[in-house]
DNA sequence: TTTTTGTAAATTGTTGACAATTTCTGGGAA
DNA sequence: TTCCCAGAAATTGTCAACAATTTACAAAAA
């Protein structure tokens, strides 16, 4: 039985289960396109079906997995063109933080912004792509919850869930290291001088490229045999 | 096909429970803080508990309910801060759909927009309030599923559906009727104009208009006695 | 060989039963 | 009266069994 199950029953068997899964989707063990089969997990975790399906349930309506009637559930997978909608919408919303957090700053949050780009420049320095990664995904998270706005803050992270089940992004995220990096300092002036406009239109953009640099990545991967038809008879 | 039995195959109990239970609640069946009770849900809709605990599961996932551990759940009832950073997120979402429109309208698309103006424009001449009120919902809801934004449009709808449980919204949406009737037309002109940021923007404000109009409807209902003091001993 | 078909296995859909917890209720004590 | 607290009733949490459907596989037919 898993240790957390038995422990703590302060959370109802289902909410145990959906988090545990949603961990085993996000974190790869499940990729997307897998099945997940109720009895197996069910064993897996020491509960019967029934907190299995009703976590299923809530991972479908989260829009990480997808249900298929009388066949099971499977690990979405997110095609290209939703990940790009996905883009824009993220855009639409980092530019309604970038507004909000220019005209409600206060001088701790500015130093923890400072703080958090100052750390980023040094995994840039170190050449750690895997930790300046994590940097900028906590860096977003924490200027959407800054706003104070639980809703947005609440789908921002589901958007970004999703986004990470769009398989191609993880793969190719080395690239935009050093892209971004200077962009990031750019974000947390525009934020600082108190400008609504210039601080929502510098986040807007920060994400429109990050949505272009997918596009183009893609774009390369599916085109990867322009010249050499002869290598592979 | 049969339409209904590729409707049986398709959705399974719990996903029609769900659209059952959602329907009682956005009809003010269920009004909110009201409790659910699975056994009476169940014996109503003739099926067992099972598929009533799964709808429930994605109804909270959905923010149409809350649940409390053994203790049951209860249609949301959105507080006023809550409702006020939806609007946030819906100007948003409604700017950029603003933009997205302005740059890739149809001729047919606009001519809809223009159809859909006059048809409220009659309803606001008719003094038929109730019948504004369902043809404003519908037109913002077609002008965000005219982006072909898919991830947009459903979230969009999500955040529509979770507006819809503040309570106070429905009993005083007879005053902003002739107000905002105007600004449709101005929002379709910015749109066929073709310039994204002008659209953006009268989209923006048109939202920001709904959301200080629902505040200052809020701030009215919760000062209703500031002076006959006397009268209520 | 390829396709088809029938049967067994695996998996999901649904239900009813039982356990755990909360809520209700009525009687007794301060 | 008001408060408190058993015990009953109601309700939710979990499970195991059964039914329905799909999938796997092997044998038969083309």
């Amino acid at each position: 039985m898993h240790p957390t199950i038995a422990l703590l029953q302060s959370r109802s068997l289902s909410m145990v289960v959906q988090q545990e899964i949603e961990r085993g989707i996000l974190s790869g063990e499940y990729p997307p396109g897998s099945k997940l089969i109720e009895a197996a997990l069910a064993e897996k975790m020491g509960v019967s079906r029934g907190p299995i399906r009703e976590a299923f349930r809530m991972l479908d309506e989260a829009g990480l997995v997808r249900t298929e009637k009388n066949r099971g559930v499977f690990v979405r997978d997110i095609p290209l063109d939703e990940a790009l909608e996905i883009f824009d919408l993220r855009a639409a919303m980092d530019e309604l933080v970038g507004r909000q957090l220019a005209t409600h700053l206060t001088e701790t949050q500015r130093d923890e912004m400072q703080t958090m780009v100052s750390t980023m420049e040094q995994a840039v320095a170190a050449q750690d792509a895997q930790r300046y990664h994590l940097l900028n995904l906590q860096f977003h998270d924490r200027l959407v919850e800054m706003t104070g706005n639980r809703k947005l803050t609440a789908i921002y992270r589901k958007l970004i869930k999703e986004l990470s089940l769009f398989r191609r992004l993880n793969l190719a995220d080395g690239w935009l290291m050093p892209a971004s990096a200077s962009e990031h300092q750019h974000i947390v002036q525009a934020i600082s001088s108190g400008n609504p406009l210039l601080a929502g239109q510098a986040m807007f953009e920060h994400a429109m490229e990050s949505k272009a640099r997918t596009a183009a990545n893609e774009l390369r991967r599916h085109t990867p045999k322009p010249v050499s038809l002869k290598a592979t008879p």
